[in-house]
DNA sequence: CATGAATGAGGTTTCATTCAT
DNA sequence: TATGAATGAAACCTCATTCAT
């Protein structure tokens, strides 16, 4: 049965008092429980306010509807992957480009391997429309951050240091969540890492030598 | 409401009479068409059924049930992108290895192109679980093509050739079909294109230059 | 189109607010008016429902799937001429067998007389498999009942009175029922009524008779 | 889903060709055997077509309409029974009155016995409405030849034997029916032959000395 | 006569959301 | 505010039957 997630994803009200963000937090919870349990073809409103205790009529106070409940959730686990992505960024800012883009590599990778469940169990729901919107902005503001990083080395002036980062990000992307999806523990081979960390640098070489040959 | 696609996906009948197969080539167009005009929200055996000009009972008797009817769909469009990779890869055979990377690149991304209508409208249907199957199969057949190929070059001997292809086309694939989702249009800039071509060289460099750094 | 009733038939939920045990009570109600005045081929969930002046969701709030209603219609109706007959029989608790017997034999009938209706419209449902399981519980209650009543008797000493009285309950509801469904009116002929009675009797008498003269 | 046979449930056509006379038993025959394998619920008419090798269409060409079918596997079933207690109270005719109850209450033991898997598989049919006439109109006959032959009989001279023949059938039928759909094996207990034995002996004692007493 | 593709009415069930209590 | 009973649109799928080939 085809789902249609297409409403207004914004929190219905701000949990201003304390046992509003205490229900919110448990109402978000139990949201991914049952999401890693039950998968998300089983994950109703209903279930989802029996597990965290709550009525139904206590998650619409908070989220005005489905969409929006899982949008929150599914931008609670990108903001974290990208905040240990942020992490990782800044403590490397002094280093050389190719330590820098090797922290970053394996850090985003450490995030998705730590969080392989979610995930797997998040995969369905980001493709009900609607929430790509989610994570288009999670990944834009990544990218842009990236951008802005790369944008302050010398060796990548003059580049297009928007593009190097959003196809950077997305390739990444793509093989880490590839095998996050196949197979979770063919996300730990080192061999894997490596060639990631290959990936990324053999692109900044290539872009940096061809900045060079031109020059 | 959640999907669930969980369901023998072949074909339950093999159309043996003429009238047959223009049915299910009717079926499998009209559930394209509502996919692209109506989302895959929307995408209902009903709605196929009616759009294709064929009673309900005719679908189901050429598919056990809807999600065998979307694999079909799926299946269908993943070939005919790589087969498009395939043919390119088969032109350039004898070509030095940067001009067959950049062949398979550039065949991969204008197949995309000349689908990105597919490609996004097929995009929610994708993570309904049990296509996975259907996708993997193909991409990794994919791969599988590709790591055969580089296998016979000199360059990469001693190398993974598996992994590599299996990176080479999800980090490919990961930016591409970001494009696709986000904004078909940025798609066509050549710059994309000269980049990811870029990524993918640099990447192979990378590997053959350590190779030889190693030897 | 056969049916085909198999799956849990406990009720969903106990209705806890008054509301709800009129929601029950009404859908119950109307599952036997459907019955009686449409036949057991035409009782749909949506015609109970509608009989019911509730929605569809609501009778599904109750009971888990069609076959628990029915199920649960079928129970009450035997559990009502169980109750007609466990009355009469503590009602003559004390008498000499014979009596207690015929009290028992009439009881039953008179049970079934005043609610031919509703085994006539049951019937069909009695015999999609699922529900046997409801039928034989009572059914067996009710001969274990008896066994124990007929246990306590000096002329059965010594008699499988269990047998007996499995015997006994399915003969007499064998000619029963089968006049009830073939047609209702001869079940109140006194002659059928009597020889009911000779039949319990004459079997109770060879029972003793046997047992007396293997002594 | 409920079913609805109602229809005309006379065959089509009278087989007279060889060829036909094999159709309609290939059908019949592959009627029964999915009745068993699969049960009634799964009993469709594509199913049987399948299983006795023919086309749909053929079995349309013997029968009208599934119902047809049915009463017929139906009907053969039931008089098989009817002939072995026939056959048995024939060989019997001579013998004295408790001779002859007993006989045939043996026979219809047997051939309840060597047929319970088909009584069980056939049971949810039967109460598909419309059937009941096959049923009755066998059951009735049976009824009538076993009045007929206590009708001889100068114990019963002024009882009203079809009364006595109409309970007696349906008193043993009762228990058989009973035991054999709730467990095939305690149908050939001894103890439970030797009591449905006494049952009819008892009955018809009951109504001779009852007779003898009046007089 | 045989075949089997096509038909389509109609059944069961789910679940997001509302609103009286 | 919290509760949870009620709602009802809408989806999937089956299968008896017909009829052109």
């Amino acid at each position: 049965m085809p789902t249609s997630i297409r409403a207004s994803q914004s929190p219905r009200k701000q949990p201003s008092q304390a046992r509003s963000t205490i229900t919110v937090d448990a109402v978000i919870e139990a949201t991914l429980q049952v999401l890693q349990r039950e998968g998300y073809a089983r994950l109703t409103t209903t279930r989802v306010a029996e597990r965290a205790g709550v009525s139904i009529g206590s998650v619409y106070q908070y989220f005005p509807n489905r969409a929006a409940l899982i949008a929150e959730v599914v931008r609670r686990h990108l903001m974290a992957v990208a905040l240990a992505v942020d992490t990782a960024a800044a403590a490397h800012a002094g280093d050389a480009l190719p330590r820098l883009i090797e922290a970053i590599v394996r850090a985003f990778l450490d995030a998705k391997c730590a969080s392989v469940a979610i995930t797997r169990s998040i995969q369905p729901a980001l493709a009900d429309i609607g929430i790509e919107t989610v994570v288009r902005s999670v990944t834009q503001r990544g990218a842009a951050h990236l951008s802005a990083l790369l944008a302050t080395r010398r060796e990548l002036r003059g580049e297009d240091t928007a593009l190097i980062a959003e196809i950077l990000v997305a390739a990444l992307a793509g093989p880490v969540n590839e095998r996050a999806l196949d197979d979770p523990a063919r996300l730990t081979d080192p061999a894997f890492g490596d060639h990631l960390v290959t990936l990324a640098l053999g692109y900044i070489a290539s872009v940096t030598g061809r900045t060079a040959a031109r020059g």
